[in-house]
DNA sequence: ATATGATACGTTAAAACATATCATATGCAG
DNA sequence: CTGCATATGATATGTTTTAACGTATCATAT
């Protein structure tokens, strides 16, 4: 089997999860949030809010930033995609969300790919510096900056 | 002894701090440059640029945003500053650079207030996972959002 | 003394990112 | 069907960051 299929494989899997998450939430995956969900998926990394704009506009209807910003803002709220703050750009959250792991998304200083990395090790190493630091919660997705070996 | 009181001391302690480093490292801390700290080091938490632009702009003389911009990166690459790319705002660096230890700014999602905390023990359980995620090398600095206790 | 190079800063403009506002449409509960 | 909540459309504006180009300053070389 080709890699290109596992792919395919692949997204129909996020897009059929993302659809479960959204039902059994009461939460309404419209078409327009459903096409950014799967133009990130389809991208396999991080894109900005108005490189989706360009890549779902076509020549008779151009989409406004807002209604991407919005879509995403749904699409964040439901966990489905994370926000890269460092890279002003979004990217899809891969993996069963455990509500024990810390998310993380290392992030190639040089070329901007990602990679996600659940460990409940560095969730169970951030809480207990955030109790020094008088803080009670903290978020479970967290963004570290590196390089690819190679 | 006051906290205002101690509170100077810290100040000067980062300030010569800030100019050894620098003289050590061949690093210009110019006037400018020396403003945007001072500024940063006196707000005690995280300021944006355009706030500092302001505050270091006096009647006659307005400086320009890529002015603040420039030292802001100027001190970040020397290490003073951090930028805090949630909120787009930057904030002094404290402590010594231990070396093995991941700096960690934890951001209240509400206030924007922060704290830093160094933990040798969160430095480790990532790396370990950047090993997971083919990075083989992490910058030593990350954001966590969160909630203040109380 | 004059030229060259390196670095910082000034000035203007624009790119890139994000939100406000108000109008219109669509789904859905009563 | 009606009214209310929610989603989208359209337009404008706000905010943050960088680009491009010129000048000032100072050290060093010719």
């Amino acid at each position: 089997m080709s890699t290109k299929a596992l792919r395919k494989e692949e997204e129909d899997n996020l897009l059929r999860r993302a659809d479960d998450l959204c039902r059994q939430n009461n939460l309404r995956l419209t078409p327009i949030r459903e096409r950014v969900y799967r133009e990130l998926v389809q991208s396999g990394g991080p894109v900005g809010a108005y490189d989706l704009v360009d890549r779902l506009s076509s020549e008779k209807k151009r989409l406004a930033p807002v209604t991407i910003y919005r879509a995403l803002d749904f699409l964040r709220d439901a966990g489905l995609v994370h926000r890269l703050a460092t890279q002003n750009s979004y990217v899809i959250s891969h993996g069963q969300p455990d509500v024990n792991a810390m998310k993380i998304m290392f992030v190639d200083s040089k070329t901007g790919e990602t990679i996600e990395v659940h460990s409940t090790e560095v969730a169970e190493a951030v809480k207990k510096a955030a109790e020094q630091a008088g803080f009670k919660s903290v978020s479970p997705f967290m963004e570290v900056e590196g390089e690819i070996a190679q």
